[in-house]
DNA sequence: ATTGACTTTGAACGTTTGTTCTGTTATTAT
DNA sequence: ATAATAACAGAACAAACGTTCAAAGTCAAT
């Protein structure tokens, strides 16, 4: 005779219980000797009686000779909801910590630096650098950054190697102590310095503190490409 | 240049589809054998190196001695394509994108920087940066990394400035051309240099190319603490 | 030609694990 | 009270399983 939904003892049910717990939190199923143990239940033979019943009465199914091979079929009290909602929480929390800065170009010492213009829509960028918002200036507007990789080693003075990434937001003015990439007429180079107005001239201050600062009388010498906002050295592991 | 899920081979993927296909059909993961057996390899401990592998780039993840304990983290190359499947695995290579590195503390000239000893569980991290993968090697087994967060000017000539962040994994030797950690004995100074291992000697030479190497010849009084990773310098917006 | 990094095999070892068996103790019905 | 049935213990076993090691093969760079 097929009794059916018959007789769930505590016990059962317990078991049902640690079955959906462990799984949940391993990914796979509980030997037969961890059940028995969580359950207080010291000889394997009396676990695997229990679990014969679970499967007559079809709240499981396992298969024979395998290891931790335990298929919960039904789920038992479900309280399921609140690990799919921690879950979804951490997934949209990742989701928005990441941003993606698309790369620009090179910057060359005797090249101006591409800043995305305006106007002109976008440079196709060669491709892009994930970061994590939270190394940002939390009010930052993240969707006008962009980056650029540092080729040649005139930005030694600025503390910036060969291949470093910079990422930058545009600018065309900057405040005492930024650090701004500017563009001098007069040299014909592009360089990343530290931004300070004085009474009546400008001073670009290197990073590099053994360095000397210039000094730039007529500020019409001078043009603000972008203050930078975060340097990224990808030690090479060679 | 952050390119994605780089150096899998196609055994690696013939595995992830085979762990995937198979925890669908019986809910539960394949043993050692049963994976050798699909891809057609005959010895265990050849399955064991590919999942090693797989493990250390985060695509599964294993309890050791624990049968059929394989996760799989990230689903790879969904053959059933729905929108809703490829959204949700956006979602969780977003997530896995996102690396949380505790910081474990200042990197001072005049002290041994802390590491995370093997046996020593933990320093208590003051705190943690989030860094995205891409940013680092595909292969880098990321579980062991931590963050110093670099005080004062004394390493200056590695490039490395007072705030920025160096993102590095414990090590006790090094290859050419690596960026070590190092603690000098005699000096009783911690440097960040690149290691040379030459003839009779050890050069350690400063990332600062109009900087002068220093050579050891002695490999006694020096003594490696860790590979440089990365470098994070957060431009202060002042 | 040699090195070195990566791949592959085969076998052996020690646990983990499911299974089974014998026997004992409670519970219940008669 | 007694017999029958259900609940439990303990041990023992063989198969399944993860791990390790020594050794050999492959392949590209030097």
């Amino acid at each position: 005779m097929a009794r059916k939904s018959a007789g769930i003892s505590d016990r059962h049910r317990k078991i049902m219980e640690f079955l959906m717990k462990f799984q949940d939190e391993n990914g796979y199923s509980p030997s037969i000797r961890e059940i028995g143990e969580h359950i207080g239940v010291a000889s394997t033979s009396l676990v695997d009686y229990y679990l014969r019943q679970l499967e007559e009465r079809e709240y499981i199914e396992r298969d024979q000779h395998i290891s931790r091979s335990i298929r919960v079929l039904r789920p038992i009290n479900a309280s399921i909801g609140e690990t799919v909602k921690r879950t979804f929480n951490r997934m949209t929390e990742a989701v928005n910590e990441l941003l993606d800065i698309p790369v620009l170009g090179r910057v060359v010492a005797g090249e101006p630096i591409p800043v995305p213009g305006s106007d002109v829509r976008y440079f196709d960028p060669e491709s892009s650098v994930a970061v994590a918002r939270s190394l940002l200036n939390p009010r930052e507007n993240v969707s006008e950054l962009f980056a650029l990789e540092v080729q040649g080693e005139s930005m030694i003075d600025a503390m910036i190697n060969d291949g470093d990434l910079v990422i930058m937001k545009p600018a065309k003015e900057a405040s005492n102590g930024e650090m701004v990439a500017v563009w001098m007429d007069d040299k014909d180079e592009t360089t990343l310095k530290y931004f300070y107005k004085e009474n009546n001239r400008i001073r670009l201050q290197p990073a590099n503190p053994t360095m000397k600062p210039i000094f730039v009388d007529d500020p019409r010498h001078l043009r603000i490409m972008g203050k930078v906002v975060l340097v990224i050295r990808q030690v090479k592991g060679r």
